[in-house]
RNA sequence: GCACGAGUGGCAGAGUAGCUAUGCAACGGACUGCAGAUCCGUGUACCCGGGUGCAAAUCCCGGCUCGUGCUCCA
């Protein structure tokens, strides 16, 4: 059972399609002029859980998302800053691509550049200008709209009638070349001492829109199968792209699908600079760590707006703390390959399946992760091994290479392997505390027993008594 | 103004017609010297008003409120 996924385009949830050699999928990616923000993050990890899930269930992937390495907020930083537009642009790539590493953002198949794709994106322009689509205009070349008005608010449902008039003034001040307001640009004629490229048009730098109609073009063709991003894309520059590739390549539609991830609000308010209210991923990978940020935004359904603030990290570093300790406390506990006989496990895999479907619900897939650590508990509580291990194994599943949640298997391994070996280490150690402390309490002198035991903390080690005598384990990793 | 979306228990957040969502928090109890873990139990949740249905959080109509987009934006 493929798939269902949100369409923007159609507004309903849609099966994806398969029936290809892989499946095809875009995400427009950041400009890198500043460093990455958590909505960035969010939209990383919407795409990231897409793709995660198809090749769980066996289905080819490739997946592209590009930097958009010149634009003019990135001319301005590097202006701000007396260096090079590229200094600035590589700059924040790297510190993007190292933050995603760290929450488990698998590597796309390509990260085109704009600078680097200049060729197809003129070749694009000229054909645009050939088919009578772009009209070129003294600081540039734009998209005419007019020419296929049909195609206006297919992501939006928007008019052009509506356009025209909504949006009052703020509109009509930009592109003083353009014909309408509405048109779009596809080239910019550089002014003196800004970053450019030949072209037929004139030295200058490609407009925002027509990199990513020409990046698709040259990674997949005339068609994706899926395309997306955040959806404060969707208008204009998801349209613009309809618009571009649509009519350069007679195809239609260019992307079968569309999908975009809700936004990001922190404390309640739009989340931008202006406000100072601004999470770069950083901070926030240093607030509460990289596995709790993505749980905090794998836990909301990708479309749902998400409201960044204490109580949602609390809430996250809460929640992930349970599933990690309930994974170490299991101890050495071989990793399961399989727990279909046991029934809660298979219903909880079901569920978390059906949920997945049904247009990536991790909110469901979470529920279920959450039952499944519980069950995993409750077996460390009454030290029942082999459910333990298959817990565990179900977790490393679907906690970990479907969600993201957890390093991947090997080390998730080393990881439980390490808090065994330590716990080895000090085995003797404590068990001799145990053993003193027992008899402390079987005097009922108290005040040593607590001793005792603030001196096995130290060591790191948590103890419980429960009704088979006193079990301990490792505070952390 | 126009477009799109949303309003569920203390919080986050599922659920498209009838069966306990889930987790956290809270409260009561069991077990405990205490602590912790675990277990059992508790809360008359579905924005408002109509309508259709044997039955509605779930469908229809109307209203209210909120968010986002219409300008660079993940």
């Amino acid at each position: 059972m493929p798939l269902r996924l949100f369409n923007t385009s159609s507004r309903t949830k849609q099966e994806i399609d398969v029936s290809g050699e892989e499946v095809t999928i875009y995400a427009c990616g950041i400009t890198p002029y500043s460093p990455s923000h958590i909505g960035h993050a969010r939209q990383a990890i919407a795409f990231d859980t897409l793709v995660r899930w198809l090749r769980f269930q066996g289905i080819r992937v490739r997946y592209v998302t590009n930097f958009t390495d010149i634009s003019d907020t990135i001319i301005d930083a590097s202006k701000k800053e007396g260096v090079d537009f590229l200094e600035v642009a590589n700059r924040h790539i790297s510190d993007y691509r190292i933050s995603m590493n760290r929450l488990n953002v698998l590597d796309a198949d390509a990260y085109p550049r704009v600078t680097e794709s200049i060729e197809g994106i003129i070749s694009m322009i000229e054909t645009l200008v050939k088919k009578g689509h772009a009209y070129l205009a003294g600081d540039g070349v734009y998209f005419e709209i007019d020419t296929a008005p049909e195609k206006y608010g297919r992501l939006t449902g928007q008019t052009l009638e509506m356009v025209r008039s909504g949006a009052g003034g703020r509109v009509a001040s930009t592109g003083a070349g353009k014909r309408d307001h509405r048109d779009f640009a596809l080239w910019k004629i550089a002014k003196p001492g800004e970053p450019s490229w030949d072209s037929p048009f004139g030295r200058g730098r490609p407009g925002w829109h027509i990199e990513c109609s020409a990046m698709v073009h040259e990674h997949f063709g005339h068609q994706v199968n899926i395309h997306g991003g955040g959806s404060d894309l969707m208008f204009p520059h998801h349209e613009a792209e309809i618009f571009q590739s649509e009519c350069c390549f007679n195809v239609e539609p260019f992307a079968r699908h569309w999908m975009h991830n809700g936004m990001i609000n922190v404390d309640g308010e739009k989340m931008s600079k202006s406000l100072g209210n601004f999470w770069t991923v950083s901070d926030a990978i240093d607030a509460v760590g990289p596995m709790v940020l993505r749980y905090a935004l794998v836990n909301a359904p990708y479309r749902q707006p998400i409201d960044f603030n204490q109580v949602l990290l609390d809430d996250a570093e809460k929640n992930h703390g349970r599933l990690i300790e309930s994974i170490i406390s299991a101890g050495g506990v071989s990793i399961a390959r399989q727990w279909s006989d046991i029934e809660s496990l298979k219903n909880a895999e079901d569920s978390l399946i059906r949920g997945m479907d049904d247009d990536l619900n991790t909110r469901v897939a979470i529920a279920e992760m959450q039952s499944v650590v519980k069950m995993l508990r409750q077996a460390n509580s009454s030290q029942d091994h082999s459910v333990a291990s298959a817990c565990v194994g179900w977790l490393s599943a679907y906690a970990g290479d479907v969600l993201g949640l957890l390093p991947d298997e090997e080390s998730l391994q080393r990881m439980v392997g390490q808090a065994s070996e330590r716990r080895d280490e000090i085995r003797e150690k404590v068990e001799s505390f145990i053993a003193m402390r027992e008899e402390a309490r079987s005097e009922r002198n108290w005040a040593e027993a607590d001793r005792i035991r603030d001196v096995i903390s130290e060591l790191g080690v948590v103890i419980e008594d429960g009704e088979s005598g006193t079990i301990w384990r490792m505070k952390d990793l």
